[in-house]
RNA sequence: GCCAGAGUGGCGGAACUGGUAGACGCGCUAGACUCAAAAUCUGGUGUCCUCUGGACGUGUGGGUUCGAGUCCCACCUCUGGUACCA
């Protein structure tokens, strides 16, 4: 054993065990009860970042704790591996795509041994492997032929010089990133798989789903949007583009009388249809187009209208209502229509008064009290007025009177209506797994099993924006049943690969189907899943869908796919600037800053430079501000034992953590000190170690009590994923029995209770220190062998126990009463308090 | 815009069910060791006051309660998502 802790080489020593003991790898074993343990796979974007360490740093901590509470846990890793950045960086150095990514596999791969994580390294999958998108083709297709995908045209983002298609990300102010063009709404024809067929049952098991967030349940739960209103027709003079009126859906069928207009959506077929012979209209169509296609920017922009001329009649009163067409109507929600009730909806008030359109009262408060429509919209729900019939009716028999009389005359009915859209799945790009679908004429024929995978070539340059299966006329070129046809040169979004990947994983070289159920059944659902809040609604939302298609398949059992999930906060670090001669800010990252305190204030600067910084605050670590704080040097320099446990203690998993150079010095200083006392008094404990803590004196079994209170909190709080109070409880043991003098016989044995509790419940955090002073002080052979600590309650009973009185809520006096004490003798040492009688 | 969170000392955070606000750590500070510094160790550290005591104190303003960081209402600020970043 070394003098002084030198990480580097202990967890070398440790990790090169684990890997000989293959210590991580699993088989399912009916015998014994799992544990499916799952970190969000990361995208290998070429270096491992800190929000990457703190999500397995989690999972592994939850790993080792089942484990060592016996349990058989899988905890595996692979990658997420298709995506825009390998096409955005193959662009940049004129590479392909395949080998920026195994590259920066290989690299990952290698810090995440480092770091010592406990995955089952022979399970590793890469999505962009044959092997695993075979499968997803297959079962696209499966889908297509049960009627579950389908193509319809739908919009999406158009670059018109790099005449390329644009993700949201790609869209800068309306511009598109590389060249700055002004971008422009397109509709081509998609793949979509129909996720609002199981809306419904999306929405139910949110309810099966206890051990989630609350708040990921209610986001999901609004995503999906349930709602029930009423479709209405408002009927046109004569139709237009063969139809003959024009249908909308509201949730508020009580306010129908104060409708004032109707508007289309720039699609809207009626719209386009119009501006044929309307030039004007169809600048004012062409000029809708202009925008993205995100709904953040949709909702924000400025609302904009242009009367079509044409009028509808009211299906109620037969007046006729001013047919508008604006640019903050979508097309993919809904009708791509819908009515404007200015009195009573915000965003129809402000545009109503922006084109002095009428706003007109159908609404009153049902308290009776007064509203002011000059000043907004009043958007509660009251008793009705000026609405003939229906006068003082309140919302709920407005909403069935109304829908009653639509319905009568066949201009409505009353209908449940998802928010939630059918999932888009085409990308106009390379890097991902093509779209197994053939082009025979016109017809759309699904590529036969045993034809799959349709393999994506991986020998290709970057050499412009053209995705090369698209550039390459030979590639698509096939042929189906001795006819000449074509290849679907869109490829998967990402999401369809990270929705089955933990499926995947407890079979991931099974070749005869997609899953081998025998393997699923075993370890599915995932028992705990853990990733950022980011995840909360897309990523999580398909992969609940794709496990109840799979199961609608027959290829797993269970309802749902994540039994528990945590989301744990992002990494925040602090960002410094300055500014140039330009007055632009330069951002300086952290590692190349010197700070002090002055007069209770930060100061920055530059100590190449000595240029003063400007201190800009805690933000998440982040490219454009510069602040990433690579795990890597933190590795080097301290061990990974020290980041690991720096990453527990700053924050609770689910808020966001703050890197801070003096915290992980914190905790590598508690390493150290644990080092120094188990160094020092190394011979005495092992010496120690067959003897039980017993004739202990006061002072003695208050440490006891003290190391035994602060293990049961410790476990508690295992329980409940609260890893930064287990560490601080960690601490709170070490800190009881740091002053034990190992010379003495009793506190030696109370010390050696302590140290062997402290280093089976710091294994799981900080697993090579805990590794290799469990075997140096002969406690025991594999520590990830040993049991889990259990509180001895003896050592937690208290002779007299100290009780704070409170008089009308305030603390006035604290007394201390024999544990054994009656309620008499307890009221009695209360009153007895000089404080408590004043 | 809409949906969902968060806000506690100089800083990160603790306080599970309404009952001692500030555990644990960082920083600061005094002392020990040292020629000195670093490291290490020991003590102190919410603010204020008429200081053996007391008042105030958990983003802001109200409310419920014997008692509120915790429950309710309104607001402010920051963060995540917003369907093609993953």
């Amino acid at each position: 054993m070394h003098d002084q802790y030198q990480p580097q080489q202990i967890e070398q020593q440790a990790q090169r065990h684990w890997t000989e003991t293959r210590a991580f790898e699993v088989e399912s074993d009916p015998s014994r009860e799992k544990f499916y343990c799952l970190a969000m796979f990361p995208y290998p974007s070429g270096k491992l970042h800190m929000g990457h360490v703190r999500n397995y740093t989690i999972t592994d901590v939850i790993a080792r704790y089942q484990r060592m509470l016996g349990k058989n846990v899988l905890h595996p890793m692979g990658w997420d591996a298709f995506g825009l950045p390998a096409e955005n960086a193959a662009i940049q150095n004129k590479t392909a795509p395949a080998k920026w990514t195994y590259q920066n596999i290989a690299y990952m791969t290698q810090q995440l041994q480092g770091l010592g994580f406990g995955f089952d390294w022979s399970r590793e999958l890469a999505t962009c492997q044959p092997d695993y998108y075979r499968w997803e083709q297959w079962f696209f297709t499966r889908l297509y032929e049960k009627g579950l995908a389908y193509k319809k045209k739908s919009a999406v983002n158009w670059c018109p010089n790099d005449q390329t298609v644009l993700a949201n990300e790609q869209v800068v102010e309306g511009r598109c990133w590389r060249c700055d063009s002004l971008v422009e709404r397109r509709e081509i024809p998609q793949w979509f798989i129909r996720i609002t067929d199981y809306a419904e049952e999306l929405l139910k098991d949110l309810d099966q789903l206890e051990q989630w967030p609350e708040q990921v349940r209610t986001m999901q739960a609004n995503w999906i949007g349930k709602s029930r209103g009423v479709d209405i027709r408002f009927d046109l003079a004569q139709p237009i583009a063969g139809q003959d009126h024009v249908l909308v859906y509201t949730t508020r069928p009580d306010t129908l009388m104060g409708v004032t207009y109707l508007s289309l959506a720039a699609e809207h077929p009626i719209a386009t249809s119009l501006a044929a012979n309307n030039p004007e209209l169809a600048a004012f169509i062409q000029s809708c187009r202009q925008q993205s296609v995100s709904e953040a920017e949709m909702a924000t922009m400025t609302k904009r209208g242009m009367h079509t001329g044409l009028r509808v009649k009211h299906p109620i009163s037969g007046r006729d209502v001013p047919l508008w067409v604006a640019n903050y109507v979508l097309m993919d929600y809904g009708s791509g229509a819908v009515m404007a009730v200015p009195a009573h909806d915000q965003r129809d008030w402000e545009f109503a008064h922006q084109y002095q359109l009428p706003v007109e009262q159908v609404i009153a408060p049902a308290d009776g009290s007064a509203i002011d429509l000059s000043k907004a919209a009043y958007v509660d729900k009251g008793v009705l007025m000026n609405s003939g019939a229906f006068d003082r009716l309140d919302f709920n028999a407005a909403f069935d009177a109304i829908a009653a009389k639509l319905s009568a005359t066949g201009h409505g009915q009353v209908k449940t209506n998802f928010r939630l859209r059918d999932w888009g799945v085409s990308r106009q790009r390379y890097w991902g797994a093509p779209i197994p679908m053939l082009h025979l004429g016109d017809k759309e024929i699904p590529v036969p099993a045993d034809r799959l995978p349709i393999l994506l070539p991986e020998d290709v340059e970057m050499n412009g924006v053209q995705s090369p299966i698209k550039a390459d006329s030979e590639w698509r070129k096939t042929d189906f049943q001795g006819q000449p046809a074509e290849l679907e040169t869109d490829t998967f979004d990402t999401f369809m690969e990270s929705s089955w990947y933990y499926a995947r994983y407890c079979c991931p070289d099974y070749d005869q189907g997609m899953l081998d159920s025998a393997a699923t059944n075993y370890w599915l659902p995932v028992d705990q899943y853990v990733g950022g809040i980011e995840h909360a609604i897309l990523h999580l939302l398909y992969a609940r869908f794709f496990n109840k298609l799979m199961r609608d398949e027959g290829l797993v059992q269970c309802d749902e796919p994540f039994k528990a999930l945590l989301c744990q906060g992002m990494v925040l670090a602090n960002s410094y600037y300055y500014e140039d001669a330009e007055g632009k800010r330069v951002w300086v990252n952290p590692s190349a800053v010197e700070t002090a305190q002055v007069e209770g204030k930060t100061v920055a600067r530059e100590p190449g430079s000595g240029r003063e910084l400007r201190v800009n605050g805690m933000t998440k670590m982040s490219k454009s501000k510069n602040n990433g704080v690579d795990p890597q040097t933190a590795v080097d320099t301290y061990g990974a034992d020290t980041v690991r446990l720096f990453t527990l203690f700053a924050a609770p998993p689910e808020q966001t953590l703050e890197w801070s150079d003096e915290g992980v010095q914190g905790a590598h200083r508690f390493l150290k000190r644990l080092w120094n006392y188990c160094h020092d008094n190394r011979e005495l404990i092992k010496a120690g170690n067959n003897s039980r803590p017993e004739n202990l004196d006061d002072a003695q079994q208050t440490r006891r009590r003290d190391i035994h209170a602060a293990l049961k909190k410790a476990l508690f709080d295992f329980q409940r994923n609260q890893f930064n109070t287990v560490v601080s409880g960690c601490m709170s043991i070490f800190n009881a029995l740091a002053p034990l003098s190992a010379d003495n016989p009793a506190e030696n044995t109370v010390s050696v209770e302590g140290l062997s509790i402290l280093l089976r419940l710091m294994s799981p955090l900080a697993p090579h220190i805990s590794h290799y002073l469990w075997r140096e002080l002969g406690l025991g052979d594999d520590i990830l062998h040993a049991s889990w600590p259990e509180v001895n309650e003896a050592a937690l009973v208290q002779s007299s126990i100290a009780y704070v009185v409170q008089v009308n809520g305030k603390v006035r006096g604290r007394v201390t009463v024999a544990a054994a004490g009656d309620q008499a003798s307890i009221v009695r040492a209360a009153l007895g308090d000089d404080n408590v009688q004043k």
